[in-house]
DNA sequence: CCAAAAGTGTTGACGGTACACCCATGC
DNA sequence: GCATGGGTGTACCGTCAACACTTTTGG
């Protein structure tokens, strides 16, 4: 029980959000660069030993928050990786968190030459088995949005509903019938109407509408979501 | 990267099988009694100290075998858990994996006073969190067994769609309309008829089935199930 | 008035549930 | 034959995708 632990822990966040390139919103991941060995120079994901005094979620919020100066909207712990090559240097078992942060306070992150944003569906060849973990993590939050209601946690407070509806579309790489999102969502009971509208297009002012925040983002069963530091 | 490591990491492992409880068969979890301090005395989960030369399937799959004699015919990862203050004797982090054993070995396994067979349903009060655990895993499994075909693995090599329709009923604890659960299971094309049947009952005998080994029990996106050693 | 997107109505295909009914065996 | 569970047929109902249609704004 209290003998000596040969192998390293470590927690990694796949961080999503939109960012606008040219005309349309790109889904995007920070990644880091690694300054030492191994894969030095590599682009990683962000992430650190795991701190005894904090839990694992916090620990992930906090890297996030260091790397990008933004707080998750949605954090969700996605798989522990505890390969035995995954490292070259010895054993490192990665407990690995994603996610989501709002559009809108994406551009304030910190980006120099050792943090940049890549589109999700275009990265490098990362360090680790960081691309395979990236994939799982995509592969989630897709299969998540489908049956879940966690896109809004890529927006900001408010949002008329086709900018909930383009969320869906560019994460699941497909066309939605606005008249059958829309009902779909009213269906959920999620959604709560603010009153206002957008005015300035050249049609008919879409309604804004607000989150119920009394309500659960997904349901992780008897899992309580994991609380997260503000 | 190479400091010491203050955290303790665990595997422990939450094991289904179907046994007999009179007439009926019961969804049954084998616990360990803890010889050690803290919680002496008290009922636990297999498991243990994480080893650096095996993965971390590897790990849960050796330890299930050294509790209870048996291999498992289904291992996933659940989750890892890692609260500052679920162990009082120091930060431990426990990565969980949920596994299924056949119900015809589930007999052969070890029990003695310290290792014995308890219902799903009726744990006595668990050390640290396990009780958390065993709930989050019995959640797992449910909604897995809804939209999955891994009710097999309870089972022997081959079955009866009866024998298969009575596993999922104890699982998910509700009737299942005989008619619907043959049309369901045949449209997923899992199943394979053997030709056999099973002469004895009081009525039309019915036909022996087997899996279609060739396909994957569950979809785990881009995560290969983690291989069990043999 | 026209263009454009917001928002509503309607229809038809599909999948699941409930349940009536026939089949094959032991006694 | 009759009881019993294996196995088939079918009708109903709710959900969802497709798409026609109306509404409200800016120009």
């Amino acid at each position: 029980m209290s003998t000596r632990n040969a192998i390293e822990l470590a927690v990694s966040t796949v961080i999503f959000a939109l960012r606008p390139e040219g005309e349309e919103a790109v889904l995007s991941i920070p990644l880091v660069r690694r300054t030492r060995d191994p894969f030095a120079g590599r682009w990683a994901l962000p992430g650190g030993a795991a701190e005894p005094a904090e839990s694992l979620a916090e620990t992930a919020a906090r890297k996030l928050f260091e790397t990008t100066a933004l707080r998750p909207a949605y954090l969700e712990q996605l798989y522990a990786f505890g390969d035995p090559d995954r490292s070259p240097t010895g054993r490192v078992v990665s407990v690995v968190y994603w996610a989501l942060v709002r559009t809108e306070l994406a551009d304030e992150g910190v980006e120099d030459d050792n943090v940049r944003w890549f589109a999700a569906d275009d990265l490098p060849d990362l360090a680790f088995d960081h691309n395979l973990i990236v994939r799982y993590a995509l592969w989630r939050l897709r299969t998540k949005m489908e049956y879940s209601r966690i896109a809004h946690a890529l927006l900001g407070e408010t949002f008329t509903l086709a900018e909930l509806r383009r969320v869906h579309e560019i994460v699941l790489e497909k066309p939605l019938d606005p008249a059958n999102f829309r009902r779909h969502i009213e269906a959920s009971g999620v959604l709560v109407d603010t009153g206002e509208t957008v005015p300035g297009g050249r049609h008919r002012p879409p309604r804004l509408y607000r989150y119920d925040t009394t309500l659960q983002l997904a349901d992780n069963g008897p899992l309580t979501p994991p609380k997260e530091p503000q």
